[in-house]
DNA sequence: CAATTAAAATTGGTTAACCAGATTGGTTTG
DNA sequence: CAAACCAATCTGGTTAACCAATTTTAATTG
């Protein structure tokens, strides 16, 4: 039941160790947030890795604003106390790969406030793109065809009309996992999609008429099914 | 009002117009899902960018579950529709560095579902750890220091109770953009911090006492402020 | 002795060479 | 003729050499 994403199932484990001697180092070290961490050459012969493999971690740890590099220069802890970047480390070296359970339950929250936000601030191109998406899946679905696709796709355009970066990030990055799943576990048979065309037409319809409350409801109804199913999994 | 996180400002660009070219090579040679990229040095050399880049952004669309790199076998397009792909990938070009308002519409979206979640699902060693946060906190804000990291460490703790990977690494990721533009901006007084004790010990309580209602209830009430402050920026 | 400047060493980033394993095509063999 | 096999080749991953810019050091000069 794990899916990979977040993390990578390869170098997961080395580049893990890496953060946990970058952890002892700044703590057994005493270096403060501002100072200035050893050379990519030194730190990978100490730490007995590979450059590209401490590059690849560094990257990661920058990704995630407790490292920056400085080109020529050299590579600096953020400006966030010890303490705080303690607790991040350790959270990050904690962090599991998502179970399916996990994915859904996000993904979940996620739409519910994208359909708010969505109603909120469409334009009329947002509401244009939403449209064709809509009229492809109901084609396919009404061809008999599989449309998790173009489930998708009117998904994203959603998103897109919410109008705010990170929750359009979060919904890319969480999508790979639940459509393989989605077709690891058969999640959308026929009869969902056909249920769907209505439910999406719903959600359609209240982000036109710019109504955030009903938008949200729709959208609940429309996970309804998925919610109980991933939580019998 | 812009905040370096889920891009890379450096390559970002250079990254853009590879994922482009990825995507025109997807379209144009028709290749389907599961079918298998050309040699990393093959595109390279084709797309007149180094391998090192190329390499880069094949392991973002790895991350974004587009392609699947196999050791000694090749690059893989991930088995989704060509119709998906393309939304994913001109969502991944389109996607913008993450504003402030963004961040922390998400945060307190997040935030919010975590409170409610940990209510849920807390064990009584999470519950010691937030209780652990808290008095660092409360002790801080007592001797009239500054206490973003302790403020940081509670909520962290709280979402590392509410037993959700996706949520917990989405905060982490939100977290350093947060801090930056708090210390940026003064978003966090003293004023607010002594309010910020009671407001603690209220969402701590409601955690404690099981009762998820109450716990979104009072981080809503501890967020009231920085929702207004972030609507007004 | 202090200020200046130039050169040498150090830095992260980039490029090219190398490696082990998977793939492929042709050859051999039953 | 088909299946088994082996070597040449191609793959992503790794390592080492290189680059340009910065930082440090030391020599020079007023």
């Amino acid at each position: 039941m794990k899916v990979e994403i977040l993390t990578k199932t390869e170098n997961g484990n080395i580049q893990k160790e890496i953060i946990a001697k970058i952890k002892d180092l700044i703590n057994f070290k005493n270096l403060e947030p501002g100072d200035k961490l050893p050379s990519e050459r030194m730190l990978a012969e100490k730490f007995g890795v590979s450059r590209s493999n401490l590059r690849e971690t560094i990257q990661k740890l920058e990704f995630y604003g407790i490292l920056k590099s400085m080109p020529q220069s050299g590579t600096f802890i953020e400006n966030i106390g010890v303490t705080a970047i303690n607790g991040m480390l350790d959270d990050i070296l904690r962090l599991e790969t998502p179970d399916f359970k996990s994915l859904v339950e996000t993904r979940i929250l996620l739409e519910l406030k994208i359909a708010r936000l969505a109603a909120l601030r469409r334009t009329d191109d947002d509401l244009k793109e939403m449209r064709t998406a809509l009229d492809a899946y109901n084609e396919k679905v009404r061809a008999g065809e599989d449309a998790v696709e173009e489930d998708l796709i009117f998904h994203l355009a959603i998103a897109k009309a919410a109008k705010n970066s990170s929750l359009n990030t979060f919904m890319l990055v969480i999508t790979p996992g639940i459509i393989t799943n989605f077709e690891k576990y058969h999640v959308c048979d026929k009869n969902q999609s056909f249920m769907g065309i209505q439910e999406h037409e719903d959600i359609y319809d209240a982000i036109k008429n710019q109504d955030p409350k009903l938008a949200k409801a729709k959208m609940k109804v429309h996970f309804k099914v998925l919610y109980q199913y991933c939580y019998n999994i």
